[in-house]
DNA sequence: TTTAGGG
DNA sequence: CCCTAAA
């Protein structure tokens, strides 16, 4: 592209470097040269021109300063030092390797733009002259870009490179695998240029000379590493140009192993270190099976890893190397994070963990997340085992395989599947512990209650809840037993079977003391009427006291008037409630209407006006009565 | 945390 | 009794 009208001028030099090149060729040299290539980055304009010069005594081989001093003459009277050193650069290898040279260099420019693009490093490259070869966008760079899929490396292209020249030995391979597909027009010269250069580049890698040729390029990008420029420095020559060639010609000559050109001094293409492979692989894993391979196995080591230490971030690395390798993958493992960062607390977890841990874990994950209350949490836990026990064992069979993503959704499937019937399951084992935990507490703390005596014992309930005697109301304790009796057939059953753990009955003496509660704080207070009247009954709450004085509205009556025929059916088949307690129930919701309405709640106001409530009375009294001749 | 209310 | 929303 532009590069050829330069290369063209250059000729001359390229010629003289040429005629350099083919004396010696010492991989000290190009080194040193790929030295100044790393201070050149930094330095740009001025490097530039080093490049250049750089360039023809790395073709050269040993440092012809003639031949430098020319290219740098002529660069520097051609190129401005900015933008265009690397042109330039370009320009030169062209004029040394003509077409060959500038397949690479273009190669090489595009590699690094797609290096520095993948690494977002736009301020590196805006420095360096490179950015410019980027602008200049090369039907090369698509096709190297392809090639080379840009790995994730997050180093500075510039760094890369500076340290990969750095690291070249200064013995160059003889073996060369420069074997190239096509035909270097190239001279010698360049040829061995860019041997070094290759060389250089791949210096990372001790020369090992297994071609495998694309990876070669991708690892290096991948791998920053520090600047060895100190060795090299002395050649102080831009380093920009050979690094950018010696990128292009590896790439070109592991395209193309022939060793046609192949010096015994120049050490061509590297193949791909095993570390070349890996690097690579992990970051492109797509391409080759076996680097997906080994990519997924690196991969899980770091899922498993980040699980063993329950970091369950969804943090954007977790998310991005599956997505890297591959959707399903991607999708997998990112929920299992998840989850796991949903609740870690579950025992589940562990477990899941040991199993198969996304899969399991989404479940866990949802349900913990339904479950806002410890409650909901305890159960999820159960759950959680359940299902690791259900599908544990084939999860665990399966393991994370990449396998096919069937496999993958037919284990979900299960998993749900499972889920659903752990969680019936659930519900009902996370009633029964309720139950538990409730007659744990509950049950000490009953005892020391007002519980006077502990007359039934015919109830299941009281039976389960732990020696939970309920103490006798003053008011006739035969009815009471009575009562008792008759709601543990009733209620008691309903309570086992359905969600309510312990149904304590009321007992008269706890109704009166309600009421009392209710007739000195109101209706609402229900908290205070529990601290004062029931202290020591852990078992009532607040809630509770509410709840039973609405109960003992609706059964006097009082609140489902419009139905007040069927209440007092319902009341009787309810429960006989002592008649005194039924007329307090009725004065005191005459005075407080339950839902706090206007209700002058405090006792004063009731002692203020006892006209009304006698009023009240009487108009309860009816009620009541029609409820107790219903009975 | 308490209260009110639905279930 | 349980559960939840609202305060």
């Amino acid at each position: 592209m532009e590069n050829r009208p330069p290369t063209i001028e250059f000729e001359d030099e390229t010629i003289d470097v040429e005629r350099l090149l083919v004396e010696p060729q010492d991989g000290n040299v190009p080194l040193d040269s790929v030295m100044c290539f790393n201070e050149k980055t930094s330095e740009k304009a001025t490097d530039i021109r080093e490049v250049s010069c750089s360039f023809g005594a790395t073709s050269a081989g040993t440092a012809h300063e003639e031949g430098d001093i020319l290219n740098r003459d002529v660069l520097n009277s051609l190129h401005t030092e900015d933008d265009g050193g690397y042109f330039r650069l370009q320009n030169d290898f062209c004029s040394m390797g003509e077409e060959y040279l500038l397949g690479v260099g273009f190669a090489e420019s595009i590699t690094d733009l797609e290096y520095v693009s993948s690494e977002c490093l736009q301020i590196s490259v805006s420095d360096s002259p490179v950015l410019t070869c980027a602008g200049i966008d090369s039907p090369w760079k698509s096709d190297l870009f392809k090639i080379m899929e840009v790995p994730e490396c997050q180093n500075d292209v510039v760094d890369l490179k500076s340290y990969e020249f750095s690291e070249i030995p200064s013995p160059q391979h003889e073996s060369e695998k420069l074997a190239e597909k096509k035909p270097l027009k190239s001279p010698q010269e360049s040829i061995d240029k860019v041997h070094d250069v290759s060389r250089h580049y791949f210096d990372d890698v001790p020369s090992d000379e297994n071609a495998t040729s694309l990876s070669h390029p991708v690892e290096m990008f991948s791998c920053p590493k520090d600047e060895k420029n100190d060795e090299y420095g002395p050649a102080g020559q831009s380093g920009e140009s050979n690094r950018i060639q010696g990128k292009d010609e590896l790439v070109t000559l592991l395209s193309a192993e022939s060793p046609s050109d192949a010096l015994p001094m120049l050490k061509r293409s590297r193949k791909p270190t095993k570390r070349y492979i890996d690097e690579v692989v992990d970051p492109i894993s797509r391409h080759s099976k076996r680097r997906r391979e080994v990519s997924s196995s690196t991969v899980r080591d770091k899922y498993v890893g980040v699980k063993d230490l329950k970091k369950c971030h969804m943090g954007s690395k977790a998310m991005k190397l599956p997505a890297e390798e591959s959707a399903v993958k991607a999708i997998q493992v990112p929920f299992g994070l998840l989850v796991h960062k949903e609740c870690p607390e579950s025992p589940a977890y562990k477990l899941v963990n040991s199993s198969d841990k996304r899969i399991l874990m989404n479940k866990p994950k949802d349900n913990c997340v339904a479950s806002k209350n410890q409650k909901k949490r305890d159960e999820c836990t159960p759950v959680v085992h359940q299902m690791k026990r259900s599908d544990g064992t084939p999860a665990g069979s399966q393991k994370k395989d990449d396998n096919v993503s069937g496999a993958h959704l037919m284990k979900k499937d299960q998993y749900i599947t499972n889920i659903h019937l752990t969680k019936r399951n659930e519900s009902v084992m996370a009633t029964s512990q309720k139950k538990k935990e409730k007659d744990l507490n509950g049950g000490p703390l009953m005892k020391s209650d007002d519980c006077l005596t502990a007359p039934s014992q015919k109830i299941k309930e009281r039976s389960m809840f732990a020696g939970s005697p309920k103490k006798e109301d003053e008011c006739a304790t035969a009815i009471c037993q009575k009562k008792r009796d008759e709601f543990p057939t009733v209620e008691s059953p309903e309570e086992v079977s359905g969600r309510r753990k312990h149904h304590r009955l009321w007992t008269n003496a706890e109704v009166k003391k309600l009421i009392d509660g209710v007739a000195e704080y109101g209706v609402g207070r229900w908290s205070r009427i529990k601290k004062i009247y029931f202290p020591a009954s852990a078992h009532r709450t607040s809630v509770d006291l509410k709840d039973k004085w609405r109960n003992l509205l609706k059964a006097s009556g009082l609140q489902g008037q419009h139905k007040e025929q069927g209440e007092k059916k319902r009341n009787i088949a309810w429960r006989p409630l002592p008649k005194s307690i039924l007329r307090r129930v009725c004065e005191l919701a005459e005075m407080h209407p339950y839902p706090k309405g206007g209700k002058p709640t405090t006792a004063h106001i009731r002692h203020v006006s006892p006209d009304k409530s006698t009023d009240i009375t009487l108009s309860d009294y009816r009620r009541i009565l029609r409820s107790i001749n219903g009975s």
